[in-house]
DNA sequence: CGATTTTGACCCGCGC
DNA sequence: GCGCGGGTCAAAATCG
């Protein structure tokens, strides 16, 4: 799970919206379905707004790519099946234990963590290595149907 | 014109 | 067995 400040994630891969379901649960109807626009890619993308930070979304990914990037993967090797967790990824966790320590101490300022640091963009190019496929643990639980 | 997004309906699984 | 929730697909509209 990452956060983002903004609905249009690029990671690197294009993605399609294939439905939106509202949550009854949080005054932000909006969670969104994205697939890999890639027939030969069957990665899934679930993105939820947080009911407490309106500005950070939950992107859930489900499943690997096993393509390149559409995108700005500039011509390198860069391939997954990279042991080493991308600085982005790092932060992002960083990111995330912050944001629920604030939770806990008083989610009422959202921005306390966004001041202590530093800035996140969205636009988290990988750099020169590793793509996000670290972070994806055993959703692949084959639950494709039709 | 093609790709992509949007909205509603449909289907499946689980709970009661 | 029925109801509810969640998830997915499909057709139409829109944007590039």
């Amino acid at each position: 799970m990452t956060k983002s400040e903004v609905d249009h994630l690029e990671d690197g891969y294009r993605w399609r919206k294939y439905g939106q379901k509202a949550v009854k649960n949080s005054p932000y109807p909006s969670r969104s379905y994205y697939r890999c626009t890639a027939q030969k890619c069957n990665v899934k993308k679930r993105v939820e707004r947080s009911c407490q930070d309106p500005t950070t979304v939950i992107t859930t990914y489900e499943g690997q790519h096993t393509h390149h990037s559409p995108a700005s993967l500039r011509g390198g090797g860069a391939h997954m099946l990279s042991p080493s967790p991308t600085t982005n990824l790092r932060r992002s966790v960083l990111l995330q234990q912050v944001s629920r320590g604030s939770s806990s101490a008083g989610y009422t300022n959202p921005n306390t963590y966004h001041a202590g640091l530093p800035p996140l963009l969205p636009q988290i190019h990988v750099p020169d290595h590793g793509l996000l496929q670290d972070i994806v643990p055993s959703f692949t639980h084959g639950n494709q149907r039709r």
